[in-house]
DNA sequence: AAAAGTATCAACCGCCAGGGC
DNA sequence: TGCCCTGGCGGTTGATACTTT
């Protein structure tokens, strides 16, 4: 069968975008809002592919984005939702108004992982990279991050779950209930 | 001052889930 | 009811900046 590409990649740009491009998109979603991101470049202006547009929007020009360097509060709070959430960037990103789910895995990858690994943390399960030696048994579908949700339940709800209900299902993974969480749990936005 | 190595981050790719037809 | 389209997510890559030798 085969999935139609989502955009006609020979006649889309990659790469860097220019000033010109930032600039009408934003003025595309100033004027239409969000959404219909597949027939915004058209209507934009833009060759660029719809995930494109969609990805820069929300990674750089959003207007509520915080730019620069994460406070120490951002990066305990970052530890601990790792610790509870896994690699699920997003719902962390949902907890840090301002900050991207790729601003944070980037942060996660470049500074956070080693600054574990130098204290002896195995940055997967947040155990002492000792413990970690023992192998994690992986029970059905259940990862790294299952696991250490199952210790956040213990401890790390202590830490970090003063705000955050404890999750259910480690491999709950995807959008509903993902979705479910963010209604549970006091938002940045309400 | 230049080259090599390393770190950082923006952007791309492929996959998945949900909704509409 | 099943298929297709779209939006969204996580992992990975590549370009650039910075540091070290």
């Amino acid at each position: 069968m085969g999935r139609s590409p989502c955009c006609e990649k020979a006649h889309t740009n990659k790469g860097a975008w220019t000033r010109e491009e930032d600039e009408r998109l934003v003025a595309h979603v100033r004027a239409h809002g969000e959404g219909c991101w597949r027939s915004l470049p058209s209507a934009a202006g833009l060759l660029r592919c719809g995930k494109s547009c969609r990805l820069r929007w929300i990674n750089y020009l959003r207007p509520d984005l915080k730019r620069g360097n994460f406070s120490r509060d951002e990066d305990e709070l970052i530890v601990k939702l790792h610790s509870l959430l896994g690699n699920k960037w997003s719902l962390i990103a949902a907890r840090l108004p301002g900050r991207t789910d790729n601003e944070i895995k980037n942060y996660w990858n470049t500074h956070i992982r080693r600054k574990l690994l130098g204290r002896g943390i195995d940055p997967v399960t947040h155990r002492p990279l000792t413990d970690a030696a023992t192998p994690a048994v992986p029970t059905g579908g259940g990862t790294a991050a299952g696991e250490s949700v199952r210790q956040a339940g213990e401890d790390g709800a202590a830490a970090a779950g003063r705000h955050l209900l404890p999750l259910q299902h480690p491999q709950s993974e995807r959008s509903g209930d993902g979705v479910q969480l963010r209604q549970q749990l006091p938002g940045p936005q309400g």
